[in-house]
RNA sequence: CGCGGGGUGGAGCAGUCUGGUAGCUCGUUGGGCUCAUAACCCAAAGGUCGCUGGUUCAAAUCCAGCCCCCGCAA
């Protein structure tokens, strides 16, 4: 089956490297052109377009593509089955969603209807979802709302972070795409229609998603920490400067929110109805990570202190 | 030239602006108190102040270069 690869992130390397390797033929690989990243702001290439080099496959990197009319024929000349899209990180226009008999075959970190949108696994392990999945479906114009094809569940437990699920999901993603081209091919696999009515949004991160707001309960605090890891992460402003938490924890204890509580080697900050944060590891902005222990010592905290001012 | 913070006894920090022989919270070791303790009291050990060079009577502190760590941004 002759198809066209479209993707970016890390996310789309497994199913990239699965559909080379279950024998479907990719004959170009689409993804994001090459853009400073890290201090220094050095170039750096597309996890995509590393793998692609390491396949041999050809590539191709258009700044962008809905009036592009030298891609718009490129891609017409090759004539695909089917376009697959993982992560790509841009609207597909609709001359490409018409393209090819078997469509736009996306695949997407969560159990549509729910957390379309750029960050599902983020969302998902942040609202304290006890389950979350993959779902491969045919990209129509909307944000993720096309017909579903197939869909895989995850258990989520209370230790899992986006950087333990991402790469499970993007390799139960891989497989699931390869079941779906297959079971598309023979006419086994029905699309079909999300219900919208259950839809949720799962928009892309900014950094102000993970300002730790104390009002919330520090259940979802955590919550939040464990999604939004490693980045944006948990932070909240330490004597004029960032403090990141890295680790924390959730206890039910009544304290004035923001309000810190130093008990022996354990450092709480106060929540939400009746909650505590306690601290496990934190950064303060240009130092090392500490332990909850070592801030409290080094830094002179003291009960009664409040901790974002 | 993307912006910024930091490197001081084993850990974490203060001191640097306004040069003058190093301080705090812990930890460690010894002792004391206690039925007992991660608690409390007393004492001790432990530091080339990231590296190199410069200015000075004198540099953790001022100047120049270098190394390492980190946050923002993408």
């Amino acid at each position: 089956m002759k198809l066209i690869f479209c993707g970016t992130p890390r996310f789309a390397v497994p199913t990239l490297s699965k559909l080379v390797q279950a024998g479907f033929s990719v004959v170009l690989v689409v993804t994001q052109p090459d853009k400073p990243r890290g201090r220094g702001l050095e170039l750096s290439a597309s996890p995509v377009k590393q793998r692609a080099v390491e396949l041999g496959l050809p590539l191709a990197q258009p700044a962008a593509i809905k009036n592009n009319e030298e891609f718009r024929q490129q891609l017409s000349a090759i004539a695909p089955e089917g376009i697959i899209v993982v992560g790509y990180g841009r609207i597909i226009p609709q001359w490409m969603i018409d393209l090819p008999p078997l469509g736009n075959i996306n695949l997407h970190a969560s159990l549509l209807p729910k957390y379309r949108g750029a960050a599902p696994i983020q969302w998902a392990i942040a609202k304290g979802e006890k389950v979350t999945g993959v779902t491969t479906m045919r990209i129509d114009a909307g944000l993720d709302t096309g017909d579903i094809l197939l869909q895989q569940e995850l258990p989520l437990n209370a230790s899992d972070t986006s950087e333990t699920i991402g790469p499970r999901l993007a390799d139960i993603g891989a497989e699931l795409m390869i079941q779906t081209l297959r079971g598309m091919k023979d006419g086994k696999v029905q699309a079909r229609v999300q219900d919208s009515s259950r839809a949720t949004l799962a928009p892309i991160l900014k950094k102000e998603d993970g300002r730790i707001l104390f009002s919330r309960t520090a259940y979802e605090i955590v919550d939040r920490m464990r999604g939004f890891r490693p980045w944006p992460g948990a932070f909240t402003i330490f004597r004029e400067r960032l403090l990141n938490v890295l680790t924390a924890s959730a206890v039910d204890r009544k304290l004035p929110p923001g309000e810190i509580f130093v008990e022996g080697d354990q450092v709480l900050v106060g929540c939400g109805e009746d909650t505590a944060l306690a601290l496990g590891e934190v950064q303060v902005d240009g130092k090392k990570r500490l332990s909850a222990r070592d801030f409290a010592n080094g830094y002179h905290l003291k009960s009664g202190q409040k901790i974002d001012s």
